[in-house]
DNA sequence: CAGTACGAAGTTTTT
DNA sequence: CTTCGTACTG
């Protein structure tokens, strides 16, 4: 396994150099529980990934038995990248750590968990994990039977999801009583919600952390077996841990000790589906003789930005003071706020901007992170991203998962794992057409819970004298026959959708070239992986990291910008209203607004070198126009931490950045050359053209080629070919 | 039962 | 301004 042992040296010493004593203190810790405080930028997931090379490198624990715990799917691939680059082994194929790796989110640890152990809750080993589609399906069909108005869905699916976050079971809320009007109506929702996943053999994201922990409590013998596998557990942003994930912690590590966590109370950002910061004093109270390092040395941040975002979260009460110092002092650019007229205003602001810094040669797109309080704020900016011609990528669900044929594609596939799975079955019963309507439908599901049995077992049933009939018992059997011939997702989708039918329906369909492209890439994403690995990868982990390489810019919420960093950070919509969002006050017995501050302070402290706030005086939301007062946060930014600019062209007080912007697309005709043509220069290969300034004789277009990087010059002598 | 047309409602934040 | 759900007609 281990390839070299002279290798286990080397690494070593690679990984002690570079770092801070408290760092080394860090990673080469071994034995009990420690706890890392660190500041923004300070080298906690650089400290993570070292310190699980150096227990599996250097003290030859084998990776499974190494538990690495995030939040979100996006820190574990960070962590995993990290690893990667430290170690020179590739985690995307098969390498020595071979997929032993247990570096993941909660929710996928857990799944993998009862994957094994599902028997013992009474569900079948094939369950289903619902996503969130799925989850407001069951919620919104439930509430249609009970005759609840769906305006309450939303509410009741986010209690519902926070209660399972506590603990708090269905038949313990149930007994709990004394529930009028809508706490009654929840109590109902929420009974018949879990008995419904039950029947289906379905679990939802927050069921499996709930029933693990569930599990870990009822069999002491299943609770020392995962015991005795895991010997270390790491866990990455503590503060954002429920009380769920903390017993799951705390169950699992508790008797070796071995847990090993870092923390940051400044940057708790998820109260609202149930995490508290006050886990991290729990932890100092449950787990004795713990290590508590602080990294209070930042590498990110220069220390403008960092003594901006300080101000910002310095307001905050109850908070472990930090004193967090930066070395990067070589830069000295203020963070700066620009307020537009209209969010139009705002985003033509950061896309030209984006563009200057762009043009000047420093930055590659890749370097820029625009980062929005809610997704409602992403169109202008995509936007004017387009017109000023851009490249971006935004962060977000997979769109590819959002077409309705891959939806039906994946409703095939969870059918045939799981034919019980009555949502997804309802979903492609009638698609292709075989003559079951609405009515029928409901009938069905209707007959099917009368008789306690699932929706598939309710179609098989209904005597087979019609036509539509004998079309739904085909489907049933090649369900069940795809099921026992195939184990590989791609096939079995491959199999699904041209036995049925549904790619000649499709076929037929507008716009069929599309969406029969997007079932092929379903299909390559699906094929070569278990049907089960298919699926819940589908459900757990929602993004596609397609064009990972492709210099664009970087679109998405804060939440989802927690622990990434970039050089060049845009902070949009400070606003009263939207940063701290109106509904903020009544979160958290209001406490909201604090957290509303950490998440401006998330956002700044994403910024390396250079950090923009906007915001804007009037802004549409759905039909209405608003007028939007600043942000109260912004108050905490006296001038000497911020400089105000009124207009992207007029910046006077920012010398070293805004030197104006010269050429305003004055595309002189003797200028064959525009910003963003690909060129070709005959020493430096291929480029792109970032600028262009002159006319005639003296003529100049900068242009970067990525093997040299960025040169200007002249036209009339560099001799320049478009491609 | 399927397809179309019109009306209503809806925007925090995430696994 | 969308998307989604319902109601009506063929």
């Amino acid at each position: 396994m281990h390839k070299k042992v002279e290798g286990t040296y080397g690494l070593k010493q690679k990984m002690l150099e570079g770092h801070n004593k408290k760092q080394i203190e860090a990673l080469t810790h071994l034995n009990g529980p420690a706890m890392i405080l660190s500041g923004p930028g300070s080298g906690k997931t650089e400290v993570v990934a070292c310190r699980y090379l150096y227990l599996v490198r250097s003290k030859k624990m084998r990776p499974e038995e190494v538990l690495v715990l995030t939040l979100g799917p996006r820190a574990a691939f960070e962590i995993k990248n990290r690893i990667c680059a430290l170690s020179g082994s590739d985690y995307s194929g098969d390498n020595d750590f071979g997929s032993s790796v247990n570096i993941d989110t909660f929710q996928t640890i857990c799944c993998r968990i009862l994957r094994e152990e599902a028997q013992k809750l009474g569900f079948g080993r094939n369950f289903i994990v619902y996503g969130e589609e799925d989850r407001f399906g069951l919620i919104r069909s439930i509430l249609k039977e009970f005759k609840i108005h769906e305006a309450l869905f939303r509410g009741i699916a986010s209690r519902i999801s926070n209660l399972k976050a506590e603990m708090i079971g269905h038949e313990e809320f149930l007994g709990k009583g004394g529930g009028f009007g809508f706490e009654e109506k929840l109590a109902k929702v929420y009974m018949r919600y879990q008995t419904e996943l039950r029947k289906n053999n379905c679990l939802d994201h927050d069921d499996l952390v709930m029933y693990t922990v569930n599990l870990f409590q009822e069999h002491k013998s299943i609770l020392s077996k995962w015991q005795n596998r895991v010997s270390q557990i790491m866990v990455d942003d503590f503060q954002d841990i429920n009380p769920a994930q903390y017993s799951f912690v705390r169950l699992l590590g508790k008797e070796s000790g071995n847990v090993f966590i870092t923390a940051d109370d400044d940057q708790g950002i998820f109260g609202f589906k149930g995490s508290k910061v006050e886990h991290i004093s729990r932890f100092k109270e449950d787990f004795n003789n713990i290590s508590v390092i602080h990294f209070e040395q930042s590498y990110r941040c220069t220390p403008c930005i960092l003594n901006a975002a300080g101000a910002v979260i310095e307001g905050s009460p109850g908070r472990y003071k930090k004193k967090l110092k930066s070395e990067r002092k070589s830069i000295k650019r203020k963070p700066q706020y620009f307020c537009g007229g209209t969010e139009a205003d705002e985003a033509s602001y950061i896309a030209q901007t984006v563009r200057e810094l762009f043009l000047r040669g420093s930055y590659a797109y890749k370097d820029f992170g625009l980062l929005y309080r809610m997704s409602a704020q992403l169109r202008p900016i995509e936007k004017a991203l387009r017109d000023e011609g851009i490249p971006y990528y935004v962060h977000a669900v997979c769109p590819l998962y959002l077409k309705s044929e891959v939806k039906d594609a994946i409703a095939y596939a969870k059918v045939v794992m799981n034919p019980n799975d009555s949502l997804s079955l309802g979903r492609i019963i009638n698609s292709p057409s075989r003559g079951i309507g609405e009515t029928t439908l409901t009938k069905t599901i209707d007959n099917a819970r009368k008789d306690g049995v699932s929706l598939f077992e309710a179609f098989r049933k209904t005597s087979s004298s019609k036509k539509s009939q004998s079309k739904v018992k085909k489907l049933l059997d090649l369900i069940i026959r795809t099921g026992k011939s195939y184990n590989d997702a791609g096939k079995v989708i491959d199999v699904m959708l041209n036995k049925t039918g549904y790619m000649k329906w499709l076929s037929e369909e507008k716009e069929p070239d599309v969406r029969i492209k997007n079932i092929n890439r379903l299909i390559e994403e699906a094929s070569g992986r278990n049907l089960y690995e298919f699926l819940d990868h589908v459900s757990l982990f929602c993004e596609c990291n397609e064009v990972k390489n492709a210099d664009a810019v970087s679109l998405m919420t804060v939440y989802e910008a927690q622990g990434l960093e970039f050089p060049v950070v845009y902070m949009a919509g400070l606003e009263e209203g939207l940063l701290p969002h109106s509904h903020a006050p009544e979160q958290d017995n209001g406490k909201g607004i604090e957290e509303e501050r950490r998440l401006l302070y998330v956002g700044m402290t994403r910024a390396k070198d250079v950090l923009y706030l906007t915001g804007a005086a009037k802004r549409r939301f759905y039909t209405r126009v608003q007028m939007q007062k600043p942000s109260r946060f912004l108050q905490d930014l006296s001038e000497d931490l911020c400089c105000t600019v009124k207009h992207a062209s007029s910046a006077n007080g920012s010398a070293d950045l805004h030197t104006p912007p010269k050429q305003e697309k004055k595309t002189g005709d003797q200028m064959p050359f525009s910003v963003g043509v690909r060129v070709k220069h005959i020493t430096w290969g291929n480029g792109v053209v970032r600028d262009l300034a002159g006319q005639g004789d003296s003529a100049k277009v900068t242009v970067n080629f990525p093997s040299v990087g960025v040169k200007c010059l002249s036209l009339k002598f560099a001799n320049l070919e478009v491609i």
